[in-house]
DNA sequence: GTCTATAAGGAGATAGAC
DNA sequence: GTCTATCTCCTTATAGAC
């Protein structure tokens, strides 16, 4: 008979996981819902995950690195710092748009990190990554412009990504993409002020200091 | 005897919910461990509530007025839309951070809905009720300065309202107030650039219908 | 009219048969 | 090395005793 090794078995769970995530939600995933998923049986589970956390946290390492990988690819940069956020945001909100499910899952994912003791430094590594591949994308704009964001890299994507994560959520209730898109454009146009002329300063200085944190 | 009447049972179940939900979380929020929390048999649950989702949408719906109450409170208009933006914003910040265990529980309240089969419905209202909200706000700043919102008041409202919602949510997981507080007020300045002098229109024009629907 | 006791089923985890 | 069968504890909901 040809047994199923550890580590097949591993990655069949894992994308059973995914599968009954990302149709029923997070809350839905059981171990029996997974394993049945999988057509394994229960006690697999347990032999080649120690707990359900484990799954949990492998689950979400993945997927928050396969979206932000998605996410990134069809970032082009012009010269020009509106019409790059512009194209990049609509791009971006294109893959948003085409993967709901898993991004309704990684909400889920992150407020039942933030609620299952032992699981919270998960959520917060979740958007870690998140910001500092907002603060990238925003670093490549403002290099490409020959520009720089005030008062700093870190507050810019810091209101970057709290709109796009504010208007997915919005959007995954209502479902409304018209508006959705039209809020892009308004953001784009209003959030291109905050890029603006680079300052030659003295090193040393004290707003050459201000420059290196913010970068 | 001393018998507790229904309405008073039914009503220290709600207040009981409230308790685990917002130390414990939704999904923590079990009819046992309510019934337990109000020092009430498990059986009266039954007795006053015909389901667990009748009690949610109660619970529901008066946070929601709750907050919206509490939030409209310290939105002061000055003439100046930055200013006026600016502080009432600040205020909302500051009570936002003061029920941060309730803004928790709104979030889980929605999702729970998105997901439950036949209370879809209630995270429409809840993000209706906050657009609404949101929307009203708006027009009482563009009102007092003369101005109006570009291209539209629904648009820019939800631009407004995803930052917050975004910024909110970011925050429940980081904690990162200072980063927080910057990042309304580059968010403010950025948005105000919005706001732009009212044009007078022939009545019955394409642009006056674009103002009517506007508003 | 109120609540004890129980039904009916799902959860995570594991002992021990094979 | 793999999985059947079970343990213990949890869930929503209700029948029926008082």
């Amino acid at each position: 008979m040809a047994r199923i090794t550890a580590a097949d078995r591993r990655q069949q769970l894992i994308d059973a996981a995914f599968r009954v995530m990302t149709r029923d939600g997070v809350a839905a995933a059981s171990t029996r819902a997974i394993a049945a998923e999988a057509s394994a049986p229960l006690a697999s589970f347990h032999y080649v995950f120690s707990s359900k956390e484990e799954l949990l946290r492998e689950v979400t390492e993945s997927l928050v690195e396969k979206m932000l990988g998605a996410a990134m690819d069809g970032l082009e940069l012009t010269g020009d710092v509106s019409s790059s956020l512009r194209h990049g945001l609509h791009n971006l909100w294109e893959v948003t748009e085409g993967t709901a499910a898993e991004q309704q899952m990684l909400f889920e994912l992150a407020q039942h990190s933030l609620r299952t003791p032992g699981l919270e430094d998960l959520a917060r590594w979740q958007y870690e990554r998140y910001f500092g591949a907002t603060a990238q994308y925003l670093e490549a704009i403002a290099d490409a412009a020959g520009v720089q964001w005030a008062p700093s890299v870190k507050v810019a994507r810091r209101v970057l990504m709290s709109f796009l994560d504010g208007l997915l959520f919005g959007w995954l209730v209502d479902r409304n993409s018209k508006e959705a898109r039209e809020a892009i454009d308004a953001f784009v146009e209003s959030f291109a002020t905050l890029a603006v002329p680079r300052t030659i300063v003295a090193p040393g200085s004290a707003s050459a200091d201000q420059a290196r944190r913010a970068a």
